[in-house]
RNA sequence: GGUCCCGUAGCUCAGCUGGAUAGAGUGUUCGCCUCCGAAGCGAAAGGUCGCGCGUUCGAAUCGCGCCGGGACCA
């Protein structure tokens, strides 16, 4: 709300922490005149008002805003819809922020909002700038969300970056919903396949001098570990040349280790993906954390020996009859206990897991949420069930599984090989297409639905590209105002502050602004259902919006948004574009994509 | 065999955690460039929301069961 502006909930009084979510204001007043007909009698009291809500109707005809509250209440009060909702109406006619409350159908109450509401909205979002929308949803609790965690031996594919991009805007999302958010990449650098990564990089080392590679089956072929053998031997020279493997794997294990790294944040940045933590697996070998972890478990009477009915079907290769250390997860809905120690007495893979998510835990976070590649669906039950137990119920984990990327190339699908060498990096993709780009389109789709990428595509400036048409508007607003700059105005956001919006009435301009209001109610949605992509529709039709009144302007020259020969009236005009820009931006910066200024 | 996801206009997909006559883009048909950036705009046509049962004032949305597609266990 702009600082000043008045309280005109006539005696219900106005919430403090409304954030201009016209909407959420609108609730607070339905349920104050809720309660105004309870304490006068017309409605019994203890009534549950959580289902109560006020939405944007379907069908716009219907009005500003639409409240259920009547429908909602009707049996619990014991009256009919539409008797309460006309009582309800009656109430908040009086309100001068209303033009009209009518009720209609099964018992719905239209609202119809004054008309100077809008250029108050269009005001707050210019006031606010890049803070409006900026919810309190999250109550600045600590959620850790991770994600990428791709394994340190090579660099990182397409599917990567798409659980890179949906992490990133998911943290971003929910942050500017108003959670204290952490990021952090979970490095696999404890288990086999990183031994598995320094005998690659040996090969390549004895390669550097001159040697014959022996990339035999199983060991990594790629050609981005030739420079790390370059590098080996600048270190070492040749003190590692034919030993045996106990002489020279940790020193390289580490050091390959380090080199992947390396590229794998090189790759982020490029991406404009950013980590708060990067957490070591191996960081948790030797230091007690595994033991630890199950003691807690032990403690709890969740561990015991045993061993595991063979599962139907195919065995699993790891599947062994004979008794194990496991983990009593199907207390927590999983479909089987779990192994944490193998009859050898080696810890499984899930152990080394249990303790990295418990020292979330211990960390305190309030909520986690783990950002996985859909191949990794089959170990979500007994991750939440090791948090779940390993918290005693109070960390949620909530879990979101990224599907698979489509590549595509002038509209042939495009088929990943690693023999045909057509193996698509994250690198490629970037370069090619862009980050903006990139991170824009992959987040065109929900994060559990598979994805078309096509290069061609997301590069072709026309309107049923989004990134580009999003964009577009956002350009266009650039460029208008760099016309009236031009004309020797003063456009500054608070020069536009005090412009006189009474005469936005078209319905061109009340479109584009009642679409702005939306956005506060949007990033609740959006932060709630942890779906950034929501963020993008929306900006393409906010985008919309702004390209139909300005296409409006071809035709009507009042419409537009330079007014030629006067600076009062251009001022309104783009201080209701400039409230768009800063919406457009705000909704960017949660996809993590760069707002353009021009489109050359 | 089991687990998870999906099924909405010819095609690609949204759909507000249960609301009114289900929406965009693309494609088809029609109209529109002397006009702030046509790199488009406006309009029309197009749907048994996979099928069935249930929950209730009300279901594309929630539950159960089928059918079909995908991913994973491998």
């Amino acid at each position: 709300m702009v600082d000043g502006a008045p309280c005109l909930w006539q005696g219900i009084g106005k919430p403090e922490d409304t954030e201009m979510n016209l909407f959420a204001e609108m609730r607070v007043a339905v349920i104050a005149a809720l309660d105004e007909l309870v304490a006068e009698g017309h409605l019994p009291a203890g009534l549950n008002y959580t289902n109560v809500a006020v939405e944007p109707p379907r069908d716009a005809l219907h009005g500003d805003m639409a409240t259920n509250a009547a429908m909602v209440l009707a049996k619990p009060a014991g009256a009919k819809p539409r008797d309460i909702a006309e009582k309800l109406a009656a109430k908040l006619a009086q309100s001068p922020r209303l033009s009209s409350a009518e009720v209609a159908g099964p018992g719905f109450l239209n609202l119809r909002l004054a008309p100077s509401i809008w250029g108050e909205v269009a005001k707050a979002a210019l006031a606010q700038g890049a803070e409006y929308g900026r919810a309190s949803l999250g109550e600045g609790l600590k959620v850790n969300v991770e994600y990428v965690s791709a394994n340190p031996t090579g660099p990182m594919h397409v599917g990567h970056t798409r659980g890179a991009v949906f992490g990133d805007a998911l943290a971003s999302l929910l942050d500017f919903a108003g959670y204290d958010v952490t990021r952090e990449y979970y490095i696999n650098d404890g288990g086999a396949q990183v031994d598995v990564l320094a005998r690659s990089a040996y090969e390549r080392y004895r390669e550097a001098h001159g040697l014959e590679p022996e990339i035999s089956e199983g060991l990594y072929p790629g050609d981005y570990l030739i420079p790390v053998g370059t590098a080996l031997k600048e270190k070492f020279g040749d003190s590692l040349l034919n030993k045996g493997e106990q002489y020279w794997l940790a020193d390289v294990r580490d050091f390959s280790i380090a080199a992947m790294l390396d590229m794998i944040r090189a790759d982020l940045a490029m991406l404009n993906v950013k980590m708060d933590v990067f957490y070591s697996e191996k960081s948790l070998y030797g230091t007690g954390q595994i033991e630890a972890a199950l003691k807690r478990l032990d403690d709890l009477g969740l561990i015991y020996e045993g061993v595991l009915e063979p599962p139907k079907g195919k065995l699993p290769e790891d599947w062994e009859e004979r008794e194990q250390t496991l983990f009593r997860s199907t207390k927590f809905g999983d479909d089987v206990d779990r192994p944490v120690k193998k009859s050898d007495g080696k810890w499984t893979y899930f152990a080394p897991d249990i303790a990295y998510h418990y020292t979330k835990v211990e960390r305190g976070f309030d909520l986690l949420i783990d950002v996985f590649g859909a191949d990794h669906g089959g170990y979500v039950k007994r991750m939440k069930a090791a948090v779940s137990a390993l918290s005693e119920g109070r960390v949620p984990l909530d879990v979101k599984l990224i599907q698979l990327v489509k590549l595509f190339k002038k509209g042939q699908p495009f088929k990943m090989s690693k023999r045909a060498g057509t193996f698509v990096t994250l690198r490629d993709v970037v370069e090619q297409a862009g980050a903006d780009v990139t991170r824009f389109h992959m987040l065109t789709r929900k994060n559990d639905a598979p994805l078309d990428f096509d290069f061609d595509k997301v590069l072709e400036q026309s309107k049923d590209n989004p990134v580009f048409y999003v964009q577009y508007a956002h350009a266009r607003i650039s460029s208008v105002m760099r016309k009236a700059r031009d004309a020797g105005w003063d456009m500054s956001d608070a020069r536009l502050a005090g412009a006189d919006l009474s005469g936005m009435t078209h319905e061109a301009e009340l479109e584009l602004a009642k679409k702005i209001a939306e956005w506060p109610r949007l990033v609740e949605i959006a932060a709630r259902a942890n779906e950034p992509h929501r963020i993008a529709f929306y900006l393409y039709d906010l985008a919309s919006d702004l390209h139909a009144l300005w296409h409006r302007g071809n035709d009507t020259p009042s419409l537009r948004f330079f007014q030629e020969g006067d600076e009062n009236a251009t001022c309104a005009k783009i201080c209701l574009a400039r409230a768009t820009a800063v919406v457009i931006s705000a909704g960017l910066g949660i996809l993590g994509v760069t707002p353009a200024e021009e489109m050359r």
